[in-house]
RNA sequence: GGAGAGGUUCCCAAGUGGCCAAAGGGAGCAGACUGUAAAUCUGCCGGCGAUGCCUUCGGAGGUUCGAAUCCUCCCCUCUCCA
């Protein structure tokens, strides 16, 4: 059977691998590997789904993935890949960011009887004696090589705290810690952690005399440069309360033509010879590809229940198009059905305001489609407000409850932002 | 500790007493064109009960009829020196 990082580089993922030879040796026998997420916010996003993923291969593969949770390089700051200092956290707060991720981890991959294993990384190093440290580990770091990482060039101009200077020892002594009590010889991450990932590589050496091996993935951007996961309203979340199935959906289906091959490799698990099939498509046959892959994310993200109510959400909002059966197949998305209004994002409205009439502005504002209520105005003025199918031109609109459907609205702020009210 | 440079609206960056809600660029938003794409063109882009009012130019005071612009103190960043 081919290596798993074969199927991992044929759908993408590997930007570098420290000692490929060795890597693949290492995986011929089922094998630990880890990946560690610093919990500096409550919510994993978009950007983390490629490490994810991989993990997921790794133990369809018949590996075993260790998800390290950063509980204790949190509190330390990762400088890599940033141009300043992240606001340190307090303790509590890394704690309870922990606790979200692992809960958002946990539906990934399986943990029953070991086959996956989350660790925390707060366990073996809050405690670690300073001086013992310094001894140990630190002896074996060259100051003058940590500063030609590629990680701290950046920084080294606008600014690099002793705190952050650290991070990448502890982050090489996690590696040494999990080769030694998990058996764990092979870690991997975003390009951006190439230093950190080989740093560790070399301390398991020096202090073992043992091999061990890192993958990175490539750093994910979209055609048109912007880094993934975000959009207008933000960052693109996991978490289903702070970016709902439906946004989430669209923003996949917002993709850009380029992006839309490469990404159904990277983050769907649907065959490669189908995805190949997608590369000749443009037009409309492309963009219905759009929402297969949308479909697929959003499955795997928050379950297929909510991917279909996305769907019938989306086709109800924009109409539907016939998806060919032998296009993408192993997708489950529904080839014909019905257009459901339900998943659309909803606020309730009172029913007794909904008498009076309210003010479209206000609603507008309520709905989180506009910022403030001048900007409401103005996309009302620019001709970007909707109410159902009506465009509104009065800035002293109001809505009654004559204007609702089967008890519910829906109202859009240009062509692509869509709240539905409802009594 | 010393010397110098600097902190402007989401980001970069002009502005050095009234014409400044503050140039320009980027990002973003809307409209047109489309395919819920890209590119392009046009408009918008602090807030509000809106031909006016309020809040903003690191922080706190002060000078002035009037300050982002002048003065004082403080905080922060960078560079060089110790």
């Amino acid at each position: 059977m081919d290596s798993v990082l074969d199927a991992l580089n044929a759908r993408g993922f590997i930007a570098q691998e420290t000692d490929s030879e060795g890597g693949r040796e290492y995986l011929r026998s089922p094998a630990a590997c880890y990946i560690g997420f610093d919990p500096t916010a409550d919510s994993l996003h978009v950007g983390s789904l490629v490490p994810i993923l991989s993990l997921v291969h790794m133990q369809r593969h018949g590996h075993r993935p260790i998800v390290l949770l950063g509980g204790g390089t949190g509190l330390v700051g990762d400088p890599s890949g940033k141009t300043e200092m992240r606001k340190m956290l307090s303790i509590e707060q890394i704690q309870c960011n922990a606790r979200a991720l692992q809960k958002q981890l946990s539906k990934f991959l399986d943990f029953s009887d070991g086959k996956a294993l989350f660790l925390n990384n707060a366990d073996w190093l809050v405690g670690l004696p300073y001086i013992d440290f310094l001894r140990d580990i630190g002896c074996h770091f060259s100051v003058n090589r940590m500063l030609t990482a590629e990680s701290y060039k950046l920084r080294l101009e606008t600014g690099l705290s002793f705190i952050e200077f650290n991070y990448m020892l502890l982050q090489a002594y996690d590696f040494l810690h999990l080769s030694e009590s998990n058996n764990c010889f092979l870690q991997m991450g975003g390009n951006d952690q190439w230093g950190n990932i080989v740093a560790g590589i070399e301390l398991i050496r020096r202090k073992t005399g043992k091999s061990a091996y890192g993958v990175t993935f490539p750093l994910m951007t979209t055609a048109s440069g912007a880094k993934m996961g975000k959009s207008a309203a933000g960052a693109v979340w996991l978490d289903a309360e702070k970016t709902s199935p439906f946004d989430f959906y669209q923003y996949w289906v917002n993709s850009d033509d380029l992006d839309v091959a490469r990404f159904l490799s990277m983050y769907t698990f649907l065959p490669l010879e189908e995805v190949e099939a997608v590369k000749g498509l443009e037009g409309q046959d492309l963009n219905v590809c759009k929402s297969v892959l949308a479909f697929e994310v959003t499955s795997l993200v928050h379950g297929q229940e909510q991917a279909l109510a996305a769907y019938e959400a989306a086709c109800s909002v924009f109409g539907r198009r016939e998806i060919d059966p032998m296009l993408l197949r192993s997708s489950a998305i529904p080839r014909a059905g019905r257009d459901r209004a339900e998943a659309v994002p909803t606020t309730a409205i009172d029913a007794t305001r909904l008498e009076v009439g309210v003010p479209v502005v206000d609603l507008l504002v309520e709905t989180g489609l506009c910022a403030s209520r001048s900007a409401a105005r103005r996309l009302i003025q620019q001709g970007g407000a909707y109410a159902g199918e009506k465009r509104i031109s009065d800035l002293d609109a109001s809505i009654g409850a004559g204007d609702l459907h089967e008890g519910g609205l829906i109202l859009k702020a240009g062509k692509k932002k869509i709240h539905r009210i409802c009594v």
